[in-house]
DNA sequence: CTCCCATCATTTTTT
DNA sequence: ATGATGGGAG
């Protein structure tokens, strides 16, 4: 097959590291070296027979921090040493594109230039590649537009209100995630049909939205995320040369996380390793499929709820007769009483193969814990360690702050702000997920699509320009009735009679469109998007709108074009779609930035794969860590475990657990009680700084924490907050934490005194940074040494 | 058609 | 507490 696969977009963010250096094992030295490979060096036994086990199929079950990203990148490594397999013949797939660059980059690192023809993505972009060649195929046009979860969200909604399903019960979020779970099971609309009963309103009325859906996606030439994959699959089935072209070409075929693979990964990579037979055509059965290497770890299965299926991994064996399953159970990141908590905790999923974490370094400290009155007061522990580590040397950057919700971020980054701690958020909102960006973006789509009329609809009024609702019903009926589409429709608009202001509304927006479209044509997608953002008025609007917060919004757009620019630097070649691709397929960990010298705080799914030395587990209370939602599920409070599990192993050297004895929640502030999960770890591992008092009531000695008094209420002592003042702690839970004051210009100098609404007084002793940013540093007569942002700090100086 | 205000639901995790 | 949504006035 002719290909000329483009460098992988991510691979412009080099992220060198080759966490195995210190892999070295005493002991291991005697191993005789097969072939002399360097490629073997610092392997234990286990990791080496996965780099050279060669068979149909082989299982790797990697614990966490076992170093299978080193024996995946070797093993490839060793295929193309010794001339087992050309880069071409090699598909990698992994869970994020971050880590198919970092793969891509250790692989560069061990073998240089081979590395460069092959496909190391994830599912969905290694799909996209396949789709954009094959979609004349099957009726698509190769510039389709990929529908993230918000589109089809807006889409689902525009139909339910159609379709008047909204009084059934029906919202977008539930259907979304119905047709969503659907589409994982490869059902598509026909296949439901046949099995659903009619007899049923509300069976009959979802099967109604979802074909209304699937038409619509189609007229729009597009697909949703979980299309890529389906369609993918259903592509292989339903055109077996196309299959066979990609089953010859791939000859290995290698899945990371695979115990996060759902049916429709599971069947697109059987479809992969079949041998690459044709019935009736010009090739012949051939002997052996793809060989497959899948890694996973079915204690960090954390997908369940959006259809990852964990038999995929326990039943690999089943599935591949004959496949080679090797453990790897020695543990390279973490010290021994972390990996002791880890294994004791999932030790209480029942169901799981045994498997125990161990490490030659050592105990190491004590796990710390921590609980605070307050989301804050624990916020503000933990920005008080995170001083004291880097204080005593450990880089901000070295440090992660993990929390099961994306709403817990709040008190953190009040606290974290006011302590003037440098911190970033991964994942939540994205970049690409903020409505102006999508805007801009939508331009762009329906440049290189104007088949999409979600995205037409989008900005045909954004900016105001007074094309109402009215206006654009009238349009889409009348392109209805013409048989045209809408964006033909857009170009007759004089036809409609409306008003001559709206009527040349639409033609310029039309002209604008066509004029992006002549510009497409030369390959400058900065260029284009610069001047649809410009020519349609989108960056003025925000820039003279009177909104404070529109400023930054038209900044985000800037930056799009920023983005866009580099794209063209990185992709000489690429064009328009490849552009759109990369943006609708970057994840929540792919902006990650190692060098940033900040403290990255992220969901516990985010933290999947990554690893810190020193990490917070945040929240560790029952309803946010077994989450509420959680009961209800069968296997939930056992994913719920392996989350805290990921959670605990992603931590090398020091591990802090904190709850909250109260948390803030829809404005209210609602008890908290620990979470069960904090029972499982053996007590003497934990050094509670503060304890709930609970970890050990359950047993029966100590009084709950929750029921005592609370001013009355102290764990052990020793630190800041318990030590205070009680007057000060009479506004407990919400006054004392919250606070921030805008001082202005305050001037504070070295020596002076000041008065802090939480801390009491203290003396300043340095100020540095500049302007908005001057940060005091002041200890405290009885909170100990604080950072405190000045501008906002709630302090006076006396 | 646009703007403003009141009401409402929302918070589990994301490729 | 905050952001989205819908109704009503201008």
């Amino acid at each position: 097959m002719a290909s000329t696969p483009t460098p992988d977009a991510h691979s412009a963010t080099p992220v060198i590291m080759d966490g195995w250096k210190t892999a070295a094992i005493p002991g291991a030295g005697g191993e005789k070296r097969a072939g002399g490979s360097r490629l073997l060096d610092g392997l234990n036994p286990q990791q080496r027979q996965a780099v050279e086990y060669r068979g149909q199929a082989l299982l790797i079950v990697a614990g966490a921090g076992s170093g299978k990203t080193s024996v995946l990148t070797r093993r490839i490594a060793s295929l193309l040493e010794n001339r087992e397999a050309w880069p071409s013949q090699i598909l990698a797939i992994t869970f994020t594109n971050k880590a198919a660059a970092e793969m891509r980059d250790r692989v560069r690192a061990l073998v240089g230039q081979a590395a460069e023809g092959m496909w190391i993505s994830t599912f969905h972009s290694a799909c996209v590649r396949i789709l954009r060649r094959e979609a004349e195929n099957f009726g698509f046009t190769k510039n389709f537009t990929i529908y993230d979860s918000s589109d089809s969200r807006v889409l689902i909604k525009r139909i339910i209100k159609e379709q008047g399903a909204d009084v059934l019960g029906f919202t977008p979020a539930n259907v979304s995630a119905k047709i969503s779970k659907l589409k994982n099971e490869l059902a598509d609309v026909d296949s439901y049909a046949r099995n659903a009963n009619m007899d049923d309103p509300n069976e009959a009325a979802f099967l109604s939205i979802f074909r209304a859906y699937t038409r619509a996606l189609t007229a729009a030439n597009a697909f949703d995320f979980d299309d890529l994959i389906g369609q993918t699959v259903y592509l292989f089935r339903a055109f077996p040369l196309v299959a066979a072209a990609y089953r010859t070409r791939f000859h290995h075929v290698l899945v990371d996380e695979y115990q996060d693979t759902n049916h429709a990964q599971y069947a697109l990579i059987r479809e992969l390793t079949r041998p690459p037979a044709v019935e009736d055509g010009a090739l012949v059965a051939a002997g052996n499929g793809a060989s497959l290497t899948v890694v996973g770890d079915s204690d960090q299965s954390i997908y369940a709820f959006r259809g990852a299926d964990i038999r995929n991994i326990t039943e690999f064996e089943h599935d591949f007769p004959g496949a080679e399953v090797i453990l790897l159970e020695q543990n390279y990141r973490s010290t021994q009483n972390i990996l002791t908590a880890a294994n004791s905790v999932i030790a209480n999923n029942f169901d799981r193969k045994d498997k125990k974490l161990w490490t030659a370094v050592g105990d190491g400290e004590k796990i710390v814990g921590y609980t605070g009155y307050s989301g804050h007061d624990e916020a503000q522990f933990v920005a008080d360690e995170i001083e004291k580590l880097h204080a005593a040397g450990t880089p901000y950057s070295d440090v992660a702050v993990f929390y099961r919700t994306n709403s817990q971020t709040r008190a953190l980054e009040e606290i974290f702000i006011r302590s003037a701690l440098p911190y970033r958020i991964m994942g939540g909102t994205k970049f690409y997920e903020r409505a102006e960006v999508k805007d801009a973006m939508a331009y762009l789509v329906s440049v290189a699509n104007p088949a999409d009329t979600l995205a037409l609809r989008r900005i045909l009024n954004t900016p105001k320009r007074g094309i109402g609702p009215a206006t654009e019903t009238a349009l889409f009926s009348f392109a209805e009735d013409n048989g045209l589409s809408f964006r033909d429709g857009m170009r007759e608009a004089t036809a409609l009679g409306l008003g001559p202001k709206v009527t040349n509304a639409i033609l310029s927006l039309s002209a604008l469109l066509d004029e992006g479209a002549k510009l497409v044509a030369e390959g400058k997608v900065a260029d284009v998007l610069s001047l649809l953002v410009t020519q349609s008025g989108l960056i003025e609007a925000l820039r003279r709108s009177h909104d404070p917060q529109d400023e930054a919004r038209a900044e985000n757009i800037e930056e799009l074009v920023a983005v866009a620019k580099e794209f063209e630097r990185n992709n000489p070649d690429g064009e328009l779609v490849d552009f759109l691709t990369e943006v609708s397929l970057v994840a929540a960990a792919d902006d990650l930035d190692d060098s940033s010298g900040t403290v990255s705080l992220m969901t516990l799914h985010t933290a999947k794969g990554l690893e810190y030395d020193a990490v917070f587990l945040t929240g560790i209370e029952e309803d946010l860590l077994p989450h509420r939602m959680s009961a209800s599920e069968p296997g939930g409070p056992a994913e719920e475990r392996r989350l805290f599990y990921v959670g605990i192993t992603r931590a090398r050297k020091r591990l802090y657990l904190s709850l909250a004895m109260t948390r803030a929640q829809y404005g209210e502030t609602a008890v908290a009680m620990p979470s069960r999960y904090l029972q499982e770890i053996p007590a003497e591992l934990i050094e509670w700084r503060q304890s709930p008092g609970m970890a050990n009531s359950r047993g029966g000695t100590q009084p709950r924490a929750l029921n005592a008094n609370r001013s009355g209420w102290s764990g052990t002592t020793g630190n800041a907050l318990a030590d205070r003042p009680l007057t000060e702690k009479r506004d407990w839970p919400n006054r004392i934490t919250n606070q921030v004051r805008n001082n202005g210009d305050l001037e504070l100098a070295s020596g002076d005194r000041i008065r802090h609404t939480d801390f009491g007084e203290g003396r300043v002793q340095t100020v540095t940074g500049e302007g908005a940013k001057r940060i005091a540093h002041v200890a405290f007569d009885s909170a100990g040494f604080k950072k405190l942002l000045i501008k906002i700090a709630p302090i006076e100086k006396i």
